[in-house]
DNA sequence: TATGCTAGTTTCCAATAGGTACTAAGCACC
DNA sequence: GGTGCTTAGTACCTATTGGAAACTAGCATA
């Protein structure tokens, strides 16, 4: 059987809900070089709030995407990793935010050009 | 200068947020083939509202990512496109989406033994 | 005893997203 | 003249997201 990821109801469109997360996408990518902790994350991550990386980590982990190992040290110690199949996605995750850092510039005066060519009108709700 | 995707407030970040879209994705797949008019966009894409694949265009169009082209006919055609920094995202987005395709399987067992082992216990919110 | 650490969980509230549905414009067709 | 087509724009209303901050647990240190 073949899945479409065009078709609603579709399980693999389930899987690009989330990958399609800005968050879920930056811990992926994060997670390249090794294990990382929670709070390591939450400090090299600017701007996600510990809710939100909870959730994202608890997502990713059901998805068999990363693996939690908890450390009875004290305190305690997390240790987030990729599994064999979030290392499968890190060669794609990251073109995407290498994608992102090389074309910034362009992305940014075409917006400035688009939002010029649009003054005075009104936006969209 | 060098940009960094876990910066706050850096503008890859801006970025990285319109690709992690689930729509903006699959209309950047879908569009690799050539133009695309706004309903056919519409049927292909199961499940996204008018309203909601408007927006999705317009912010791409934005970005620089596809260029939106009427044709003044009765009635109105309009035909979506990629830009050439599109296509040099496509294989990226393209990548992605095969991922989804290839691993479903894998990730949904991974989700139903993690639903298993959690069985009983309230989730978090 | 008080404070601090990690890794969350929970509650409350505000902002945003998103769906439905109505409207427009301009012409072809019946 | 009324209806329909395409590609939107807009209003209304609700559902979901997400932030801030307080709380938990267990133990170490001062």
């Amino acid at each position: 059987m073949t899945y479409d990821v065009y078709a609603k109801n579709c399980p693999t469109r389930l899987v690009l809900d989330r990958l399609a997360d800005k968050w879920a996408l930056l811990v992926l990518n994060r997670l390249r070089d090794g294990p990382v902790r929670f709070n390591q994350l939450r400090r090299d991550i600017e701007g996600v709030s510990q809710k939100v990386l909870t959730q994202t980590l608890r997502n990713l982990e059901r998805d068999g995407l990363i693996h939690r190992q908890v450390f009875p040290t004290v305190p305690v110690t997390v240790e987030y990793s990729l599994t064999p199949l979030g290392q499968t996605l890190t060669r794609t995750v990251a073109a995407l935010a290498h994608w992102a850092e090389e074309n910034i510039d362009a992305v940014l005066s075409a917006q400035q050009s688009f939002d010029a060519s649009k003054a005075g009108r009104a936006p969209m709700q």
